[in-house]
Formats: C-alpha cells, structure tokens, sequence
DNA sequence: TATTGTTATACTCTATAACTATA
DNA sequence: TATAGTTATAGAGTATAACAATA
C-alpha cells in the first residue's frame, strides 16, 4: 500500500482510510454504549429505530431485512431476542398470510426513547464536535451522493442486496 | 428518531445515517471480494496491508493490535490463522524477550498483491466513482480531522463502571 | 508490579440449507 | 414455481479471565 496503489492515488487512499476508521470507531462506540446502557447490539437499536419511524410501529419482516442487510435467518435470531425481551411483537400479515408483521411495543418505544440521548451525545461528541457549520454541510452533501450511487450501483453478484443467498 | 432527536438536528442525523452506511456497505463489499478473491477476512486483510507497509515487513503484536484495534487475544487468534497459513511468521523479540514480533512472508506479500487491485478497484468504483475532485479533498481534509478528534478524545469510562460519570 | 502474549472458555452473531406455508 | 419466514446447524469471530514469562 506504501506503493501507487495501482488505481488510487495517495489523496484517494487517505480518504478510504480515513472514512473506514471513523466509521468503525464511532460504530464501535456508539454500539458499547447502546449495549451499557440499553443492553442492545446497534443492529437491535436499528431495528428498532426503523419500527419507532415507522406508520403504526409496524413493519414486515421482509422491509426490516431489507433495511438492516442481513439474512432472513439472522432477522429472525435478532427478532427473537427482542421478542422475547417484549420490546417487539410478531404477528401474521391480514394482507399476505405468509408475511410476519413486526410492531413495537410500548417498551420498545420507552427503551428506544432511553437510549437515544445518550446515543447522540456519543455521536455528537465523537463526529461533530470537531466539524465547522460548512464541514457538516460538505460531509452530508458528499456522503449522500455517495449512499445513492453506492446504492444505485448493481452488486457485483447480481442479486439484490435484501436476501443475499449464495446459491439458494 | 423522526423527532427532534434531542441534540442532533437533521442535518446532522443526516450525515450520521450517511456516513454509517456508507461505511458499512464499503466494508461490506470489500469484505466479500477479499474472502472471494483471497480467502481473507478485511481483519486478516488489514492486519498483513500494515506489515507489508511497516519496515523489513515486521510489527510487534502489540502495534498490530493498537492499529487494528482489538483485543490481544483476538489478534492471538487471527495471527494463529495467518500463520497457519504461511502467510506470517511470529518469532520472540530480541530487544524485549515478552514481546512477539510478526513477519510478513514472501507468500504473504504476494496475496497481498494478487489482492490489492480488485480491493482498490472495489473501492473506487463505489467510493470515488461519484465524486469530484473538490468533493476528494473535501472529505479527505473533513474525515481527517475528525479520526484526530476521535483519536485524542480520552474512551469514555472503560466499561467496568454501573453508572457512568465524568460526562466530558 | 506492570507489560506482553497465549490459552481456555463462553458467547454472540451470521450464513447456509432444509423445511413449512402461502401465493 | 416463487415468495415469506423459521429452524437446525455449523462456523467465524470476539471478549474475558486465568495464566506464564519477562521487564
């Protein structure tokens, strides 16, 4: 890597560099404080961010997975554990008798509301505590032309990235 | 989350939600071509790209683990696979008897550089591909302020405390 | 005593494949 | 046949604590 990096100059390098660490570090510290203080994983807290958002509370399994990038499997081990803590609720769809109806529950609800707090505190502290009115600007400017073409641009592997199942 | 957030304003959330994202989907992509390409996990990736780049291709443990960020026993764990794999040798220090320096081999280098085109060439096509020569600098000059931030800012108490004080 | 690293262990998480049921 | 979800299972990875050796 000391060398041209065959296709990305020293400027770009630093920039990929520096994008994985912050990303990591404030990953990592939001996820031990969600864990300290909500005994949540931060895919737990997505999960439930993304019920809290949205109408009724309610989501398909299927739109959570979607949202979150895991597999099937691993929404339902997620959704298990949130179940049985009695933060969330599971029924069938009136709609698709296949689908589960994922909703919120009030203790969902207060948890989220504990948590969130202290979790943009972290956030604040660690990413713009450091970063000028015009630094927050360019950021969002250029990392959300960066989500949309990353999002737009076709997986290598050609399948969806919602159920990536190697050979189905 | 669709409130107010207490403490963060859209914007910010914004490029929180941004930057999180788009940190996971790089790794997320980078990953899956490394483990395709080379059989490696972007750890064990990262962990050889730093000795490739360290003098005579050499690193004690600890260094690795400062850079890598993980637990000593972690490391153990993923040196153990790497060599295992002759891709590094791990041989006691002369200076310092307690110490364990780690040695990139010829056949890890060479991995290292089968590897390095398609990871970059991942990492611009998503990354770089839509951007502009301003939005480079912009976030490389950004995102490096904030990984010094990140970096000086003293680790909120460590874990071991119930309720955390020392608010800042 | 503090530091370096390994080991033993337990646990979390994720993915794959087989399965059921609905469409 | 295709889709939605669960289950069984297996494997990777991580953290903690106990440990040995060196400083």
């Amino acid at each position: 890597m000391s060398e041209p990096a065959a296709g990305l100059n020293s400027e770009q390098l630093g920039a990929y560099f520096a994008l994985i660490e912050v990303g990591s570090l404030l990953q990592y510290a939001v996820d031990e404080h969600l864990r300290a203080d909500g005994d949540l994983s931060y895919v737990q807290f997505q999960i439930l961010a993304r019920l809290v958002d949205a109408p009724d509370g309610r989501l398909r399994m299927t739109d959570l997975a979607d949202g979150v990038v895991y597999s099937r499997s691993g929404l339902t081990y997620q959704a298990g554990l949130l179940d049985k803590r009695g933060l969330i609720t599971r029924a069938p769809s009136a709609d698709d008798e296949r689908s589960v109806m994922v909703t919120v529950t009030g203790a969902g609800r207060e948890l989220v509301a504990r948590v969130l707090p202290g979790h943009v505190e972290r956030v604040r502290e660690l990413l713009f505590a450091s970063m000028t009115e015009a630094d927050l600007a360019g950021l969002g400017s250029i990392l959300g032309r960066v989500r949309d073409h990353m999002r737009a641009v076709p997986p290598r592997s050609a399948k969806p990235r919602a159920g990536r199942k190697r050979t189905g």
